[in-house]
DNA sequence: GTTATATTAAACCTTATGGTTTACTATATG
DNA sequence: CATATAGTAAACCATAAGGTTTAATATAAC
């Protein structure tokens, strides 16, 4: 199966899409993914590493549910989820009020939330 | 020195920002740093494990210039330090397209796109 | 049916991680 | 001075990471 991994602790996600994205190979093939799906082959190609290299990093981020793959015959082509990243970006977003140009950042934070869910606005205190 | 680690690739930071943010204690210690600077013992209080495990962990995040530590005496007060964090996030930004309710994102993607490449529309496969 | 292609599996190596315990150093405090 | 306190250093251990090479597997193409 291997989809969608579902943990029991919901930092233990956080810890598979943190360390997904604490090496730069990876994060150069999310790039590659976030122009359009590839295969394998395809996405090994611009690195100067034995292809089965690659294929472990792919399955890094298939684990931490940032590529899915749909095998066709005996191509797997890959494809970006960006979705642990949302929840990546939800877990720093706590420390936003920490680094400075806040207000526009807080404001952009806030507006993206109303739209998201649809909720009423709320005040912008402090 | 180490005050403020510079690398020659600026992937390097983000490889040890991303790796740093990889693992539970050590978010959980910024977690606890947000509400406050403090010194290692307290740091180290409640958690289960030993004093050293958790100076380590600290000068993980010290190296990838999250915390900053002062020296007076005996005690060294550690402090958060979240601007490599905004690295971090500037970083997950670009992918901030791919996980929205993403009608006003994906057209604004596309837009981008469009502009940057001048390629004729692909279909957003689904 | 044979050969080429796409990809993983396995075995192996080296270095990094995360933890322990047992010193050791330096500063406070009685 | 003697002792408690804050913290690191060092040595050690097990496992994970990131890479390699050499099979092995399955599908496609000739």
């Amino acid at each position: 199966m291997l989809s969608t991994p579902v943990h029991k602790h919901p930092d233990e996600n956080l810890d598979l899409v943190f360390r997904a994205l604490g090496d730069r190979t990876r994060r150069q093939l999310l790039g590659r993914l976030s122009q359009g799906s590839a295969m394998v082959t395809e996405l090994a190609e611009p690195f100067d590493m034995s292809l089965p290299a690659v294929g472990k990093h792919l399955r890094v981020l298939e684990k931490a549910g940032l590529v899915k793959r749909t095998i066709t015959g005996r191509v797997h082509r890959c494809a970006l989820d960006a979705t642990p990243l949302r929840t990546a970006e939800d877990w720093l977003a706590h420390y936003r009020v920490f680094w400075g140009e806040t207000l526009d950042a807080l404001e952009d934070y806030v507006r993206k939330d109303a739209v998201g869910k649809k909720r009423t606005r709320r005040k912008v205190r402090k």
